[in-house]
Parts: C-alpha cells; structure tokens; sequence
DNA sequence: GACAAAATTTGACGAATAGTTAAAATGCGT
DNA sequence: ACGCATTTTAACTATTCGTCAAATTTTGTC
C-alpha cells in the first residue's frame, strides 16, 4: 500500500514546516512572541493540528534543539577523522564547531532557552531522552580525540584529570564564548572586536598549556585549518 | 518629616521581599511555573502592589541579576585588590568568581534566562542600561589587571589581540563552565566529576599557554589561592 | 478624637494565549 | 456513489498577564 508511505512522508513533511517556521519566527519575534496561533497561521493549517506533533510549545523548542545537535554531532564526527597529528585534530574540531555556529547562528539561543531547567522539563521525555544521547555522542568523540593525543604521546594529561575533564576545559571555553556571542550581550562595548579571533588564539593558549605538541609556536596552524576546510567542510566553508 | 523617609524605608524592604520570594519561588517552581499572582499569595500582598514596583515578571528577573551582577563586581572589586604579582591576582579574580558561584548558585539560572533577548527586551531601559554598566564595571575590573600584567612584564600578550579578548578567552571559559554546572546538563553521564576542579586545571593552562609569569610549575598556586580566601574573603569562605 | 484629603492597596476584570475536543471535512476502499 | 476512517478545524476552557476603579488605610488639621 503506496497511500501509507505518501502519508508518512507528507506527515514528516509538515513536522518538518513546523520547526522551520518556529525557527523562523523564533528569529523574527523571539521566543515569548511566537505563539501557537502564529505559528499556525504561517504554516497554514490550525493549531489542533500543530498539537498533532508536538505537545507543547517547548517541546517544539527541544525538538529545534535536537536537531541542532545532531547536525554538531554530525560536524564532529567528520572532523575527528582528519588526518593529522592529534592536536591538528582538535583544531579540526574547534573548526567544526565554528563553522556550525556560523551556518546556524540561532542555535544557541534555543539552546539557552532549554538549559533552562523549567523550560526543557515541559517536553517529552523521549525527547530529552535523545538530547542527552545526543550530547554524550559529542563528547565522546571529542574525548576520543583526547585519548588519542595521549596514546600517541603528544602530551602528558592531567594527574587527577579525565580526558573528559579536559575536553571540558576547552569545551566551556568555546560554549561560553558561543553563546555570549549569540546573545545581545554588548561584546563591542566591551572593548572585543572580533571575540572568533579571540577564541581562537584562546584554544590554542590552553593547548600549549597543557603541553600538547606540536605548539603553536613551532607549526602552522593556519595551515591546518585551511587543509580541515578544504579536506572536511568544502561544501560548508562559504568564503 | 520622618514619615517620608520611613515610607521610602517600608517600601524598599517590600521590593526586597518581592525580590527574594521571586527567587525563592523561581527554584522552586522554575521560571515558567512562577504567575505574579503566586508571588503576590506568597508575599501577602496583592498583584496591583508587585506593579506598583515592576512593570512585568521579566522586570523582576532583569532586577535580580542586576542584583547578583552588582555583587560579582563587588567580588571582583575586591579580588583584584589582592597584593601579589598579576597572575596571583588573576587567580584571586577566578577564586571571587568560583566563590560567588557557591554563594549564589542560582545566579547562572537567572542569568540564562536574561541572556534571551526576547526575555532581556521585555525589561525596562533603565533597568538593561544599569546591567549593562555593571557588566562594563567587571570587565574593566578583570582587564585591569590583565594590562598591569603587561606593564609589569609578566607577560607579553598576543599581537593584534587586546588585553579585553584575552580576558574574553578566560572569561568565557568559566562563564561556560559555571552555565552548564548550574543547568541541568548531566556532567557526571559525560564522565566529569569535578568541574570546578577541572575548570581550575583550564585557566592555568590557559595563562601557561599566554606565558603568563610565574608559570604554574615554578609557584604554589594553592598558597595563592588559600592566601585569597584567607585576606580578601574570610567572611565568604565557608570551609 | 473627628473628619477630609491623600496615598495606598485591592481584587475583579479584559485581553491574550496555551491546550482540548466535538464536529466538519477529507480521503479511502468497495 | 456510499460508508467508514482519518485528518483538520475552530470554537471552547483554563490560565495568566497586566489594568483600574473602588475600597481601605494613612496623614494632616482642627
């Protein structure tokens, strides 16, 4: 029966017009002004039919989330193959990282909103269910990473610290500075230019740090970087 | 006439009152389940009287971080103070922000929330204008210190990057950290223990990558830190 | 202490919005 | 073309924000 399969994707498709529209308008009228009413005069259908997908409002938030982090999952996994020394491969990572907030630069606005404990509990279960998942995907790929550093001797590690606790360190780094960006924080006014920069050369200061060879003193860098946007992200890198 | 001043006297205290019932009731209930009619049966007083102090539940919120953002620059204030050579005083600037995160652990909670512009807009001028001074307060505070460190040689900076992003580099990186500690993100499933800790273990890194003098292997650090606790906050630090 | 004016507090009310559901519309097989 | 099943709709309920006219309390005066 071909009419069950039509149904299922047309099904798909309209949960897909759904959150691109939330996240349209999440863009546009932020998150207290989109309401189910609105959403549902965009897209065209009613609002008992938006209810057909998602139960709440913030479980369309938490599905717009998890979609987000699947595609930085997914940006992750392709940059931990890059072949090189293993710090060139953090750097592909940082890159990655960079690059996902670069073509989805709403995503972390979502993501302040459902860190927010009382927003993220109004959704499914199943749901945040899939987002831990989806975070835990990420860090062991980065940690991977990290363990690899150590095996292959290209630095020493932490007495006392897990590869995840280091991973740590440098992820905050990169988050923090991710979402302050992406929120209205007034970072210009703050005497910060160009906070991208900035991160950058932050990365690669705690590399140092931690004794992770080669240093940034003696390769370049600037190289890799532009191999990992070549070699990794072609399609994505839009210069 | 002292009836003036006793009433400007009364009606500050029903700000306050409001202010920690919001609080109380915001970790209670989170920010979505929190109604100006719950804080009005809390407090004993009518909804009408909340609006004659805020205009909106999202003023209330703006209020307190302007609260808490007045007491972390108080902090920093403080630790930057700290008699030492700069990079002891960054670590006294990271202990005052480690400490008032213990202090006032919910203050990340408010802060994600105001971080939304959706949410941060629907607050009056005044009240972002004064948040938004205050955070030009800490941050002049902390660069200070960073460009003391480079008058006094401790060390040489990075070319084309400004005293204020080298400070974003570490700002951000606790910033994250103590985002995510104080979200409901499950740390411990991605196998990190001890963030603080490990947060501790990044700045380091951190400032060894920038070469910032005395390097983490040439000074006890923990003396530093023990000795910030002791001179600059012996009323904060509950052992 | 009594009274009027001023200031404050109240809670009922209108508006907006989330979420529900019975009824209408549409689609499907025969 | 008909009847059954599924989908969509829009009216409905419930909740909550923010307002405001009326009630209450306080203040100043005689």
């Amino acid at each position: 029966m071909s009419t069950l399969a039509r149904k299922k994707r047309e099904f798909a498709q309209r949960e897909e017009l759904i959150l691109e529209t939330a996240q349209r308008l999440m863009l546009k009228v932020g998150y207290l002004g989109v309401t189910m009413d609105l959403i549902a005069k965009e897209i065209e259908y009613s609002k008992g039919t938006i209810y057909q997908h998602f139960s709440s409002k913030e479980e369309i938030l938490l599905a717009l989330a998890l979609q987000f982090n699947r595609k930085q999952a997914e940006f992750f996994q392709r940059a931990a193959m890059f072949s090189g020394k293993s710090r060139e491969r953090v750097i592909a990572l940082a890159e990655a990282y960079e690059l996902f907030v670069r073509l989805y630069p709403d995503h972390f606005k979502t993501e302040l909103l459902i860190l927010n404990e009382s927003i993220r509990a109004k959704g499914s279960i199943e749901l945040r269910r899939q987002l831990e998942a989806c975070e835990q995907q990420s860090m062991s790929i980065v940690s991977g990473v990290v363990r690899d550093g150590l095996a292959q001797g290209d630095f020493e590690g932490v007495p006392g610290i897990s590869p995840e606790e280091i991973v740590f360190g440098i992820w905050t780094g990169a988050f923090g500075a991710y979402v302050l960006m992406s929120s209205d924080a007034p970072l210009t006014a703050l005497g910060i230019q160009d906070p991208m920069k900035a991160l950058r050369v932050s990365i690669h200061a705690v590399l140092d740090g931690f004794g992770w060879r080669p240093f940034s003193s003696e390769w370049d860098y600037q190289k890799t970087r532009e191999r990992v946007k070549k070699e990794i992200f072609p399609k994505e890198t839009i210069l």
